[in-house]
DNA sequence: TATATCGGTATACTCTTGTATAGTAACTAA
DNA sequence: TTAGTTACTATACAAGAGTATACCGATATA
């Protein structure tokens, strides 16, 4: 079956479009993932780099946020055995292809920010 | 400018970007707003109708996320003056047309799971 | 010696989200 | 008369998300 009939068919099945509507929504959910990945669409970045660029962050929460992030495959960690230890943390192919989910979500987003505005003004 | 223009240069400037994220955030938030939007796809419905299609919610949350969605112009809320009093909820425009970004995200959804799996498998 | 950086962790708190359960007024069908 | 439907609201609670603040050992810099 082609890539594009499968996808229909999967649209119309609303078992498996939950199911990928819900991997989805776990990648996204929280305050803090969209900014932290927003962030590593401009390259790899280390942690206080990270704290530093998403204004508002703890360290807590960027911690917490970059651990479910590599366990969903969207952020690889990589340790550098220097003095004082090198993290750094870069989209895996999976999160810089997810910048196509944040295009079409801005694409609404702008849309519906003009119909509302229409409305009331 | 051309709206193909004014989308590049929105992609380009983080402050609109962000912005319109945050719109399409809103909307999504939470545990109940998906399954409500993506019951309402399929037409009209009323409250117990809603009440009956999505598995768990109670009507306190069922309510509160209606009020949600109406406000942020998601959903349009209609009564009818019957006895006893009939309301329907519907898709507004936006509402409707936020099946786009639905579709992006199972399209991410199920590649990113093929992805994740050929790793581990 | 004192201070700062690195990549975090620990503790305690608040705030939001969601759950559980019950109840409302007006009406209808058995 | 009793039970059920409609579209909710009220109250109380539990759980999770997020915040605030302090701290850690190792190293580098002033």
């Amino acid at each position: 079956m082609s890539e594009v009939l499968e996808l229909t068919r999967v649209k119309e099945c609303s078992g498996e479009y939950v199911l990928a509507i819900h991997d989805t929504m776990n990648v996204i959910n929280g305050k803090w993932k969209l900014p932290i990945m927003g962030s590593l669409l401009y390259g790899k970045k280390r942690f206080k780099e990270l704290e530093r660029e998403i204004p508002g962050i703890t360290p807590r929460m960027l911690s917490k946020q970059l651990k479910d992030l590599e366990l969903n495959s969207i952020v690889k960690r990589t340790v550098y055995n220097t003095t004082p230890v090198t993290v750094e943390y870069e989209l895996t192919p999976s999160g810089k292809e997810f910048r196509s989910v944040l295009d079409v979500m801005v694409e609404w987003g702008m849309q519906h920010r003009k119909r509302v505005l229409k409305i009331i003004g």
